[in-house]
DNA sequence: CTATCTGCAAACGTTTTGCATCTGT
DNA sequence: ACAGATGCAAAACGTTTGCAGATAG
């Protein structure tokens, strides 16, 4: 795959199954859910490597790290910018493509140079909703 | 103080140095920064009640869990709607008073009941910038 | 061939828990 | 008086690390 190659990283069996689960799993999985997964395909799998290939893979920007549960991370293999919308009784997390242009204040962009910026909606989903 | 009684938990010594330290530090202080901070007070001061007051004032809606840090909690002492700005060098969080509106798509108002919304902006603040 | 990756186990930092004792209300 | 808080130590949890052997390029 063409995203794969762009990454230049040695493309290991494991990375790979890594990468395919990342790619095929867009739930924003936690790596204890990629080990557990790609521990099927490969036994001697370790969290040593998850975590190291998760690393590799976020300074090459080949994936993202989200910070919406607290007490562990989240990954995402989109990288193109969007934000969150997440059901605060079972967590489901649903993807929000919209460029929204949000102005600073004068006093804010003073002092900072703006990066980037995430938004994330929290709300009940339908079906928490339904189960009252 | 009026919120103090407002929260309607027992106000032992130990939870006041909590609260107190919370209220006069908005610089969204961790668990840890928190302990060391009211243990000079109480040298007795043990994690389980810092955690346990944190808990407690979380559910009685008197402060606020940041999910800015991952791996590590922080806590805001003002609960009125605000917005952080993040510098991803220095970690400096700035708050951010603004009431914005963002419309959702329809798809996404017709699963989900909206609750609330953060926004984090991530930048590089003046100082850090400086020093290229 | 060699720079880099894997996998094991041990260590780490943060948070949670069980329980006996103590204390605000 | 008693529901509920404290404080200690142990454990749980997600993550990181050191290192010997294996492997992609």
């Amino acid at each position: 795959m063409e995203k794969y190659r762009q990454l230049n990283i040695k493309l290991t069996p494991q990375r790979l199954a890594i990468l395919d689960y990342l790619r095929d799993n867009t739930n924003h999985p936690s790596a204890e859910d990629i080990f557990k997964a790609v521990k099927k395909k490969f036994p001697t799998m370790s969290f040593a490597t998850v975590y190291n290939t998760l690393e590799t893979l976020l300074n090459k920007g080949g994936i993202h790290e989200l910070k919406i549960e607290t007490g562990k991370k989240r990954y995402d293999y989109d990288v193109t910018p969007h934000h969150h919308i997440i059901c605060i009784k079972c967590r489901k997390i649903v993807d929000l493509y919209k460029d929204y242009k949000i102005p600073l204040p004068d006093e804010i962009t003073r002092e900072f140079e703006l990066i980037n910026k995430t938004v994330e909606f929290y709300g009940t989903c339908r079906n928490c909703k339904k189960r009252h």
